[in-house]
DNA sequence: GCTTGACCTGTAACTGATTACAGATCGTAC
DNA sequence: GTACGATCTGTAATCAGTTACAGGTCAAGC
């Protein structure tokens, strides 16, 4: 591997120049340029990432923690990010905090290492707490409302407004006893799970209300289609049995909605199903559902990334980002009389 | 920000001794051991990594390219890949080359500048001949058929055969004009899109066949619900109409399928349809599929790299690790007599 | 008493790039 | 003629680790 010595010695000049030539700044003769350029295509000479982020104390890399890749969520807002990053000449560093073992320490090390200029936090389900360190020392942008509280910049649609507003329309279609799919409780930290947080809140808030439906918390243990799936069958446990669903995912509502078919339950008749995301699954399926813009978060959220990355962790950006939703009206919700 | 010569000025020992401590080799006494626990736990010491891998030619990092992470595919792959990487504490860089200005060259830069020490290639819909220079310089594997010829090791199925098994079952459901989806001809290079030409190959070899069915290849521009959804269309301008689709996707086939429900065409009856992967929305929606496991692809791959890397890009590994597929009859497609 | 080897530690060179500083040249202005 | 600034280049320190090598101590073995 040709190095920027090689170089020098190749063109006669020295590494001083070789470097200025590289990094594109001012006072390089012509001929000294010429002659670099010939030395670099000949040696195939490239910088070193290491050498060159040692001295200047950057990576251009940025870390990326979310639960699971493989989640269409978390893969919409990774292909934002990575988009983003893109531009900017990042490079991304994916960790999935869903993986057996792993654990927020590691992001401490990294940050502390320099493995990585800032931090982009997508996490529902593990405990983050260690990581509210990190804020105010390495650029972390949130997404989703996860580390809410922690005062980081954030990226997120309103989950408790969202989830209010799902719950007046089920209503509105005349729901009696809806059923809320939330996350079991478990050993979860105080920052994390946070939309879960947000939304069981709003069940709660909504459930008090005068001449309000009955409301059942429903846990399920995962997020996919299966799951919504075998969802269909706690309903007829509950009494009042619910006649509508709040699942907050398509992928759970896509499992209910073929379960209900197939116990040729009429649905929105019987049952009516809202999901959440407005994945490309719930269109084709005709799904009512909340779109959540989630590719131009991962984008906002790297933004905002970059910016504080760039101009300084006090950088002036948004703190809060709050992104749109809307509810999509399809055929498993029954018809909201107009007023 | 605490360097190993604070470290060393703080426990009055040489930074030879902690960087020995450090790295856990032998030869460092109980109390200097003590001495450095304490000062790095004091002084919050972290060792660089710029400077670590600038020295040992190391990164512990391995890039992962593919498409598109909000695709099914890849975003479970790419969860298959970081689970090993984690376990051998190795960062994974991700990379889309379907973003808009991705380009190989990045690549081939990222690797001679040692950003990465390997490099997982699984890509459909790029040019990659340049990264055909990489083989044997730095460890490359790919996944599914991309760069099939290239010569690195490679973790796939059998595109070929599966595409046959899959057509011979339509066939035997009774099949007389079988629509195949496959990906548009385009400015496409010659070791991409391997999977397609695999199994445009099977198409045409098939209907070569004495007392094939019909075989209509139907170019598609995308690859999700919406996709299959509005494929429903093309088929009737179609001649002779096709009784049954072999989508090569489980999206396309969870649109085809809901499009087909609305005309109130009878599946499997009047339309057979055939996914592809068997992700959970195929078990859910009852959609007959080709299982393939692709998270242990991803595995496979990434510990395929695993020994390239530790071991040298010499290391006897599998170069072609062939993973099984299974075809799974479920609603969509007409029962095959049993002879 | 001497050799041997295990154990422990430090010195200093080295990885590859960046950059402050100084020195050189040249043209222009006064 | 010289003062000035712009342009170009090189020297050497610096970033933060790793490691070859040498040197020291100490106990065991002969």
């Amino acid at each position: 591997m040709a190095n920027i010595q090689d170089i020098a010695e190749h063109t006669g000049l020295s590494t001083a120049t070789i470097s200025r030539y590289i990094n594109k700044r001012p006072y390089v003769s012509k001929e000294a340029q010429l002659a670099i350029e010939l030395a670099m295509e000949r040696l195939d000479y490239h910088p070193n990432s290491a050498a060159r982020s040692l001295r200047s104390g950057k990576t251009r890399r940025v870390a990326v923690i979310l639960d699971k890749a493989n989640h269409p969520f978390y893969a919409e807002l990774l292909a934002g990010i990575s988009d983003v990053a893109w531009q900017h000449s990042y490079d991304v560093l994916l960790q999935q905090s869903g993986a057996p073992q792993w654990s927020p320490a590691l992001v401490l090390e990294q940050a502390a290492a320099r493995s990585m200029d800032g931090l982009i936090v997508a996490v529902e389900s593990a405990e983050l707490t260690p990581l509210l360190s990190l804020v105010g020392t390495v650029p972390v942008v949130a997404c989703d409302q996860a580390m809410f509280e922690a005062g980081c910049p954030q990226v997120y649609i309103d989950h408790y407004q969202s989830t209010i507003e799902g719950l007046e329309y089920l209503q509105a279609g005349g729901a009696r006893a809806i059923a809320c799919v939330a996350e079991p409780d478990g050993a979860r930290g105080l920052y994390n799970c946070a939309s879960n947080r947000f939304r069981r809140q709003a069940y709660r808030d909504f459930a008090g209300r005068d001449r309000a439906p009955v409301i059942h918390e429903v846990s399920v243990n995962d997020d996919n289609a299966k799951t919504g799936y075998e969802l269909f069958g706690q309903l007829a446990t509950l009494d009042p049995r619910p006649d509508a669903v709040f699942t907050g995912g398509d992928d759970i509502a896509a499992g209910l909605l073929a379960a209900a078919r197939e116990a040729d339950v009429a649905v929105p008749g019987e049952l009516a199903i809202l999901g959440f995301d407005d994945q490309p699954i719930a269109e084709v399926l005709g799904i009512s559902t909340i779109r959540q813009p989630i590719r131009r978060m991962g984008q906002r959220a790297a933004e905002t990334l970059m910016r504080l990355v760039a101009e300084g962790i006090d950088a002036p950006v948004k703190r809060r980002t709050r992104v749109k939703y809307h509810l999509v009206p399809r055929t498993t919700t029954r018809k909201v009389p107009t007023t």
